[in-house]
RNA sequence: GGGCGCUUAGCUCAGCGGUAGAGCGCCUGUCUUACACACAGGAUGUCGCAGGUUCGAUCCCUGCAGCGCCCACCA
């Protein structure tokens, strides 16, 4: 006997074990099954399953389980990532517990440290990502810095190297003062912060007491200003442009120029260039030619190396400047507002809210710094990838995204990839004493190169930087499969089938997947890339420990069980919309795992199990026709939902059919019959019965794996093997469905419509009354009689039978199709309330009826709409109108 | 500043050219031998606003409003 209720914590793990050890994950490259591949978005190393990793991963799970039962080889490819600002934070911090510090150690010493700690904690992920029930195939477990992923980074970098799109450059990075290493644009997020705007008031040379004040909200960088730029049509300074400046505190004379950068409605109109401080300064300074000192070292602190030559105490104030070597950026900036105030230099100082850059990791206002790094030409590897998507070899679900990956990468910037961290790929190349540098697989090819370049042995040393965790995580789709090796699996699962991710790493990962993808490969590296939302709280708030609102996907399953977070997640998911899921979601959702419970339980207590020999082609009783036709369409759903990536219509499909098709009408209906004498009747709805639950069960199995499976053996269906491996259920020709379709839907509106009446007139079901039928054709009566029993049951009648005679009095009427149903209430019923009742139905009928009688007058409608739609409408016209006239009846009755 | 999305029942959301739907919540009954994590019944909507196209608009077009997000922006 069944338990009472499902137990997943008993029976999640076992059924996990079980299906590892059945090698059910398992993709099989020999095999001449259609591969279906999904790639994991490697989670980080670092991490632990969060909320929005059980939506994506549910999803990705569900898409696997389905096509590995539509008898496809599926591949769910997992891995993690080692994720390197985010790990190497992470052990720092740890170091720091015990008083370590990398610096101290050195390299060598301290990535032992995150090997160690990697192996210690670095599982934890895996582990919980198979509580999900993620199916992914654990042998195949991947991470970007094992060796055959290191392998394929320097196989690319080298390869982009000698191709001219990867290249050393001097430029502006954006430099993360906490991390003190370089990062991508894309790590760098906005931030409204509340600041002033410092008029300052720079001497014009030549012509004492004239001063030209440029505004600015970073005055700390003016060290290193080397113009100040106008606009050439701003008629303010035009007699400036060509002249010089001189630079307060530093004495430096710095010019006066013309550039179109500078826009007279902003701050003064005119404005200090600091090419080696600003993205926009550095550019004007490349135009004109400017030198471009740095005035900040890595640490965010004053550095004057670089305009010490220039100190002058003629306009300036060397002390002054000199005692600000070593001073943190935003301390330097209050001494030197205070001095140029004591100065009078100062013309006024504006509150002033504007956007300041920020690393996304660190917290702290990136500092713009001009330094050497090694650079990816994402502008010519986007071009294909950008074709790829506009020809639809690449499918973006829902579609709109197309235009968000357009128009990133239609305005790519190349791509910053060294990072100066230890934690991560190191560059391969290696640089000669007199900065030449070799790029190169190894050291000994590097050395090997070098000789060939001086005619001798030079001492080579390796760059120290180590690449951009994307760009690792860039080559996944392929250098999991093996490459740069041309592996059985490269050759069968790559172009990989659907990615599954969220759109905040459209542009971090799918778009340099793909421009790897097509540059290596020659081919995208997916199909079809479905983006789905955020994970929020059910006000729609996003979830985060400040506000306290997030979500512990191991929790909810402790509490409620995979299969109802993986179902409610699945309900939730529609297109283009976040996913608000709130703890009493997934309880509700438990309800459903229960209730399939629940129905098992009756079918056990009922002897029924995976029933033998069935066939559905070839049943006879209306009953299992029904239900029979109902599986199909709810296969044909739940099918063309899955095809359709909206997992919130399949799991809508689901429910349907399995809680208001086969428990509250299917099950009821085959009481009277199990309760009946043995018989073929009693064979066929055993049969149907256990046939159809089997179908239930292996369409809800990629939604709700656990319960499906336990399910699946406990009632015998496939001994030959698990659910998991069971085929995905296809529709049966069933004979004469429609007849059955119609036959069954009288007997429920009939049992509804009895029940509506009864229920509205407050008789209370201990009171049990004859149904009487009026105006019935032969047809009717004969499923009346046909189903007498389950009406009986389900509309509390004592028996069901033609009206002989005139109409008792009191009675309940209610009308479905032609016939008129009575019940002989006198004693239990108000008649006014009868009156009322069936006045009330009239009314519902006869609006319905004025509307459509008001569009069939018009004879555009009549003649401009669809033929069909004007017949529907006659149709449903004349339906009416008989309701009508049969309520009119029935309330001529009462009033009699 | 540029772009995208959303606005439908109290809540969360489907629907997207021809009778406004679901789940939850609410109200009324019921422990009816699978299930109170249940059963039966009921109420609830000028489908954001204003125009337009159409025989017909929640659905298509235009404008407006509110909300959310992405990108750009340190004068």
């Amino acid at each position: 006997m069944l338990d009472k209720t499902f137990d997943p914590a008993a029976v999640e793990p076992r059924l996990y074990q079980l299906w590892e050890r059945e090698g059910a994950f398992a993709a099989n490259p020999a095999s001449a099954a259609r591969p279906f591949t999904i790639m994991i978005p490697p989670p980080n190393v670092t991490g632990s399953l969060h909320i929005g990793h059980a939506l994506t991963m549910s999803v990705q799970d569900t898409l696997i389980r389905w096509r590995r039962m539509q008898g496809r080889d599926a591949l769910w490819q997992p891995g993690t990532d080692h994720a390197g600002i985010a790990t190497q934070m992470v052990v720092e911090r740890l170091l720091a517990t015990q008083g370590l510090d990398r610096r101290e150690m050195g390299r060598e010493a301290f990535l032992k440290h995150v090997w160690e700690w990697k192996a210690q904690s670095g599982g934890s992920i895996t582990r919980q990502l198979r509580r999900l029930g993620a199916s992914l195939d654990w042998p195949r477990e991947r991470f970007t810095m094992d060796e055959g992923l290191s392998k394929a980074v320097i196989q690319v970098f080298v390869t982009l190297h000698r191709e001219g799109l990867l290249y050393r450059d001097r430029r502006l990075v954006n430099w993360d003062p906490v991390f003190q290493t370089a990062i991508s644009d894309l790590e760098v997020e906005s931030r409204e912060v509340k600041g002033s705007l410092w008029h300052l008031r720079y001497p014009v040379e030549g012509e004492p007491g004239r001063f030209l004040v440029v505004a600015t909200t970073r005055p700390e960088t003016m060290l290193g200003d080397t113009a100040v730029a106008v606009h050439p049509e701003d008629d303010r300074y035009k007699d400036l442009v060509g002249r010089h400046v001189i630079l307060p505190l530093v004495g430096r004379r710095i010019p006066v120029v013309a550039d179109p950068y500078s826009d007279p409605e902003k701050g003064t109109g005119a404005v200090k260039i600091t090419p080696a401080h600003d993205f926009n300064d550095f550019e004007v300074g490349r135009r004109h030619n400017l030198a471009m000192p740095s005035v900040l070292d890595a640490d965010a602190k004053v550095i004057l190396a670089e305009i010490a030559a220039g100190l002058s105490a003629d306009g300036g104030d060397p002390d002054f400047v000199r005692a600000l070597e070593g001073v943190d950026r935003f301390e330097a900036r209050k001494r030197i507002v205070a001095r140029l105030q004591e100065l009078e230099l100062v013309e006024k100082i504006e509150p002033h809210t504007h956007a300041v850059p920020h690393g996304d990791r660190s917290g702290v206002p990136i500092e713009p710094r001009l330094t050497m790094q090694w650079y990816v030409d994402a502008k010519t590897l986007a071009q294909p990838a950008i074709r790829a998507v506009e020809t639809g070899q690449t499918v973006f679900v829902p579609r709109q995204w197309e235009n968000t990956f357009f128009a990133w990468m239609r305005d790519i910037q190349p791509w910053c990839v060294s990072r100066q961290l230890w934690w991560g790929h190191q560059i391969p190349a290696w640089y000669a004493p007199d900065g030449e540098v070799f790029v190169a697989h190894s050291e000994a090819e590097a050395a090997e190169a070098a000789r060939r370049k001086f005619g001798r042995e030079v001492t080579l040393v390796r760059d120290p930087d180590v690449l951009d965790t994307w760009f690792s995580s860039a080559l996944w789709p392929f250098s999991t499969l093996g490459w740069p090796e041309k592996t059985p699996e490269l050759a069968k699962y790559y172009p990989g089938d659907v990615l599954v991710t969220g759109f905040d790493i459209i542009f971090f990962w799918v778009a340099r997947m793909m421009m790897m993808g097509l540059h290596f490969m020659q081919d995208v590296p997916f199909r079809t890339v479905y983006i789905h939302g955020l994970v929020r709280d059910e006000k729609g708030q996003k979830m985060s420990k400040s506000k306290g609102n997030v979500m512990d996907p191991l929790e909810l399953i402790d509490a409620f069980g995979a299969d109802a977070m993986r179902f409610t997640i699945a309900s939730l998911c529609g297109p283009g919309r976040d996913v608000k899921l709130g703890r009493k979601r997934v309880e509700d959702n438990r309800a459903f795992v229960t209730k399939i419970w629940n129905a098992a339980r009756f079918l056990e207590m009922n002897g029924i199990s995976a029933p033998q020999g069935f066939d559905p082609s070839k049943v006879e009783t209306p009953l299992a026709r029904w239900i029979l036709d109902g599986a199909n369409r709810a296969i044909a759903e739940c099918t063309a939902a899955l095809e359709a990536y909206r997992f919130d219509e399949y799991a809508a499909a689901g429910y349907r059919f399995v809680w208001g098709s086969y428990c509250d009408w299917f099950i009821e209906f085959a009481k009277p019959v199990l309760n009946g004498p043995d018989g073929a009747e009693k064979t066929e709805v055993k049969g149907v019965a256990g046939h159809v639950f089997g179908t239930i069960l292996r369409l809800l199995h990629p939604v709700m794996p656990y319960v499906t499976e336990e399910l699946w053996h406990l009632f015998g269906f496939g001994p030959e093997g698990s659910l998991i491996r069971t085929a995905w259920p296809e529709a049966v020709p069933v004979p004469e469905a429609e007849a059955a379709r119609v036959e069954l839907d009288w007997v429920v509106s009939l049992v509804s419509e009895v029940r509506g009446a009864r229920s509205e007139m407050n008789v209370p079901p201990s009171v049990t009354v004859p149904l009487l039928l009026q105006g019935a054709s032969a047809a009717t009566l004969a499923r009346a009689d046909a189903w007498s029993e389950a009406i009986r049951r389900l509309a509390r009648a004592t028996e069901v039978r033609m009206l002989g005679g005139p109409p008792p009095k009191g009675v309940a009427q209610v009308v479905v199709g032609e016939t008129t149903v009575m019940l002989p209430l006198a004693d239990v019923i108000d008649l006014a309330a009868e009156r009322a009742r069936l006045a009330k139905a009239r009314g519902a009928a006869e609006t319905d009826a004025k509307k459509i009688a008001a569009k069939l007058a018009n004879p555009d409608f009549v003649a401009r709409a669809k033929e069909e739609v004007v017949e529907e409408n006659r149709e449903r016209l004349a339906a009416a109108e008989a309701e009508i006239a049969r309520l009119d009846a029935a309330l001529a009755r009462i009033a009699g």
